[in-house]
DNA sequence: GCCAACGTTGGC
DNA sequence: GCCAACGTTGGC
């Protein structure tokens, strides 16, 4: 069963359009719990994700995306040059999780705002008061939504 | 730039 | 195990 997902990203940091620049990357650099755990436990090959900018106007979702590679240890946790080095991390006991995704339609952007007007989205947990996973389940059904405003199938 | 919400840390 | 202090996220 392919699941869905949204991962945040900074677009100053990392773009949709760098992605589809790159063929596929490591979704380094992730250092919650709840999101490192859906990484291990539940992402898998094939998956589908919503590729969202946050901290950008307007926060938005920029493109769909795949899962290419599931979790593996986040190497940059025992790098101690990275800005997410974590020193409680070792490639003998990983800390810090990461899964590999590349791109796989572009869509036109769908902002928070309209997210937030469309009834059909009213459960989605990105629009939840206060919620700040930077990796999240999506249902199918908000996942085609959410398409659908972009004018893509996945 | 502000600040609410949330997660983590560490003293006790 | 509690909880205050602190740091981060991320919309506005």
């Amino acid at each position: 069963m392919v699941r869905h997902w949204l991962m945040k990203s900074e677009p100053d940091v990392y773009p949709f359009s760098q992605l589809v620049a790159d063929g596929s990357t490591h979704w380094d650099g992730v250092r919650n719990y709840q999101a490192r755990n859906f990484m291990r436990d539940a992402m898998k090959l094939g998956d589908l994700v919503l590729f969202y900018h946050s901290n950008t106007k307007p926060p938005h979702v920029a493109g769909l995306a795949r899962v290419c590679k599931e979790g593996y240890p986040d190497h940059t946790s025992w790098d101690s040059d990275s800005k997410y080095f974590d020193e409680k991390s070792s490639p003998e006991n990983p800390r810090w999780i990461m899964v590999d995704i590349e791109p796989l339609k572009e869509m036109q952007a769908v902002s928070l705002a309209d997210l937030r007007i469309n009834p059909a989205l009213e459960d989605m947990a990105l629009l939840a008061r206060g919620q700040r996973l930077s990796v999240q389940p999506v249902s199918e059904e908000h996942f085609l939504e959410v398409c659908r405003m972009g004018g893509v199938t996945p």
